[in-house]
DNA sequence: CATGAATGAGAGTTCATTCAT
DNA sequence: CATGAATGAACTCTCATTCAT
């Protein structure tokens, strides 16, 4: 087996992941990678060909996390969904800050970009699925299911994006209104069905 | 050489926030701005000492605008915020892909991003306030006034990272429901009244 | 009388002169000296055409000062002289400062350096008259009383030199033993005149 | 592109000196270095990170020079010192324009001008410890031996700058002279010691 | 007289990238 | 495999200078 020698192309991400959150994407070098990693740039080249190339296996990196995270089938899955996105939900957030940045870069680079869109796809997907598992019907009138998912997963976003852009964001309490809130739809569905 | 009033502060800013989504902010650069202007850096440099101090003028810039945008009393300020909402919300706006290149670039300055934050807190006071108005009660237990802003604007934020994310978003569909989400708990608000 | 508006010549050459030696000659700029002046940079050219000119009127007014200073008689100018050069030998040292920038700036300006040049073959000329009427012969043999002038101005800039390079510099206890180091040539004279 | 090792940080440091001298402090640029040494400006920076640092690269190395010419052993080290002296005082001396240049830049760094302090302490000492090997005794009373390093010292020095800024400035006479002066001195401590 | 807006060349510096070793 | 030296283009920024007002 092909055994790297001093860095694997793994560490290398996870390396370049922090530089991105950490210097911000202005100042993501290639050199600010090669000295947190403690390699040379030469090395950084061997593993990925370009620049690019190494967001873009950041961005896949991040898409592989989230499959699993998707894919593996829990028992209360909205709960666990929601404890999930509050627990990435804060000004530090190193998720947002690093999916933002790379938001950002997916304005130049369109197979970035699409390739996130593709795991909003999916986190929507997911989650209409699971609310179809736990509404009978719809709570309000003329929203779909695959809106529901939408909706629900752009609040998170919305949320996060709030977060990280107020320092004094209640993130605790929003959060506990927002389970109050998902509550409350979902106490319709059983209103809604008995009528 | 040396003409003098070529160009305007502000213009100068028109032109740098063209800049900055074309060219994402990676590719954000003062010759940029200068050629799409029609002058010499030098003459960026004249009128902001850096290229900080460029990016700080657009978000003040942007500040200003939306500050108008949401003290200008209007009649069914809801319903026209969802509208300004919607035609913001594609896969090529304008002011997302500014608004997230700024956010991208205020993980570096911090005086960028507790703008930005400002104009979030803004707005959802602003829609917090329009809802009071809208509803004489809270449509469900357990969230407040001001969370019911913080929440609806978070959707709308999410739904235009979607949008800007994938290109093939139906927004027009998805703002259609959104609207019956929104009358829904409206609708709401009146049966709680009733009670 | 052409009464100057804001400040004349003379305060803008004083003021360039503070720029020169606060600064540096590298970065000895044209806007810095307007704006410790208190004026625009065209103020400046209005004065003097370019840089060049600027810096040749700061040697100017260091040749006019240095004339007057060496051509009022003096009683016991010796003396006067040596204080004058112990005054302002220090590691601080103004005047040397100024002197010495001058004089790398000269490498690249030809009438700049010549100027400094005369400024030198002045003080070396003064300097011999003055001994001429102090001592009756020259005190060591070989040496001639324009050489004399030139040796101890050579000491006199060379000790400001090292003055200025070096903070602990004894300043006070060299010049006491230069005085001695005269005396003792004075002494010498004597004893040669007696012979 | 990119051959490596074309050239040494030592060739590097030497191209640099001799744009120092030809272009001057001012002129002093780093695409001149680059361009005398036929390499990239980025070579430059590769092996010095700033323009600051080249400017002590050269300084340091005129410091190891100055170093090992002192402490070589010599007969008859004044002799050769003064011979040495006199090779270097001239209108176009590569050496003091480059000291002076170095000096006017130390205004702005005191590291470069703290290590120019330390050659000329060097000097006064090895020529102070030559001196004691020479002469019995003082030549004249009050003056120390220290203080006769530091004053020869100076003269030279202030030789020195009097020949690069006087195009007709008498070098070889004034140096003929000169040792005439310093034979006068030792004359005087034979007499001295006879006494 | 003096200014403020603009210029354009060039400064120092950084960066992604290459390639011989 | 990995490195270190080098590249060259581009970047941010500064400067002396100009000129209409």
């Amino acid at each position: 087996m092909a055994k790297p020698n001093v860095v694997s192309k793994r560490e290398l991400i996870q390396y370049a992941k922090e530089c991105l959150v950490e210097k911000g994407l202005e100042q993501f070098t290639l050199r600010a990678v090669a000295e947190t990693a403690g390699v040379t740039q030469g090395t950084i080249y061997y593993h990925f060909r370009t620049k690019e190339q190494l967001l873009l296996a950041i961005v896949r990196d991040i898409c592989e996390t989230s499959w699993q995270e998707i894919a593996r089938p829990k028992e209360d899955a909205i709960a666990h969904a929601l404890a999930s996105a509050r627990s990435r939900c804060s000004y530090d957030s190193f998720f947002h800050k690093l999916f933002l940045s790379l938001v950002a870069s997916g304005f130049n680079n369109e197979e970035i970009r699409h390739k996130l869109g593709e795991i909003m796809a999916a986190e929507n997907e997911a989650l209409s699925r699971n609310l179809s598992g736990l509404w009978a019907a719809s709570p309000i009138e003329g929203v779909s299911r695959d809106t529901w998912g939408i909706l629900i997963n752009a609040m998170v976003d919305g949320l996060a994006l709030q977060a990280v852009l107020q320092k004094d964001f209640p993130v605790e309490s929003i959060y506990r209104e927002f389970e109050h809130f998902l509550k409350g739809l979902s106490a319709l569905t059983d209103k809604e069905g008995k009528k």
